[in-house]
DNA sequence: TCACAATGTTAAACCAATCTAACAAATATA
DNA sequence: TATATTTGTTAGATTGGTTTAACATTGTGA
């Protein structure tokens, strides 16, 4: 199952883990581990399950890479959770805490086309009238 | 753990079965296990679960029975589908399908207050301005 | 009423994800 | 450089949810 579809679990590890890269060039398990709220021991166990699906390259001790593959799925998780949390402070107006919380829960649940169109409707700021 | 939180599949079930004695006055197992699409020993399963936590009355091939936390707890759900669904349809314009099953996910994860949010704005159907 | 079909339950196994505790490796510092 | 601290790994247990297969109960129609 190299390639099975990954879980909101490793979905949020990933993204972690590609935010910090990103910022900082790199990441360190413990740093995950607080970030998320688990345990070491549970993210020696994620980062063995995001390299066998190949979204990472990592050995025992080693510095975690993220892959093409990874790099790729995680830039779409995380323009999911911006456009999320957008659509959450500008149109249902919540603090900027609720709307990443919010974005974060349904990130990993939405599908494809209800996200694509949410996209257009953030991007064209459509008008609704009243009914 | 009588009262703990209801997981995304137990409200699953417990929707399953409100709309079922909802409609038709009672419910059984097999009837839950096709519209969920799991086993008669998963219901079963579901069944001491939920009674457990006191939102069904039920024992050994009895008749189902929601309790009045089960009813709230059922209704505040069903709740969350139907406006969700509706803005899926009416705002983002999803087919009823798609619309229904982004619905069905992002109901068991939203927190009460986007929920409110949102439902406000589909009531008001509030017209935003392109910035 | 009695046998068969339908439905419900149980036990045992499985899987993903988590934890703690003990241990190993790496890093920092005296 | 030797030792102490930090970080990472492993093993084993736990939890929630699932399955299949065997069995129990209920319901139905000849």
């Amino acid at each position: 199952m190299t390639n099975a579809i990954l879980s909101s679990g490793l979905e949020d590890y990933l993204e972690c883990i590609y935010n910090h890269i990103n910022s900082t060039g790199g990441v360190k398990a413990i740093q995950i581990s607080k970030d998320l709220n688990v345990s070491r021991a549970s993210v020696t166990d994620a980062l063995h399950r995001l390299a066998e699906k190949q979204y990472i390259n990592y050995e025992r001790y080693g510095i975690i890479v993220i892959t093409e593959k990874g790099v790729k799925k995680a830039e779409e998780i995380i323009d999911k959770h911006t456009i999320l949390t957008k659509f959450f402070e500008q149109v249902l107006e919540l603090d900027i805490d609720e709307a990443s919380e919010n974005a974060c829960r349904i990130e990993h649940v939405i599908t494809e086309q209800a996200f694509n169109k949410l996209k257009l409707f953030m991007k064209e700021k459509k008008v609704l009238v009243k009914t």
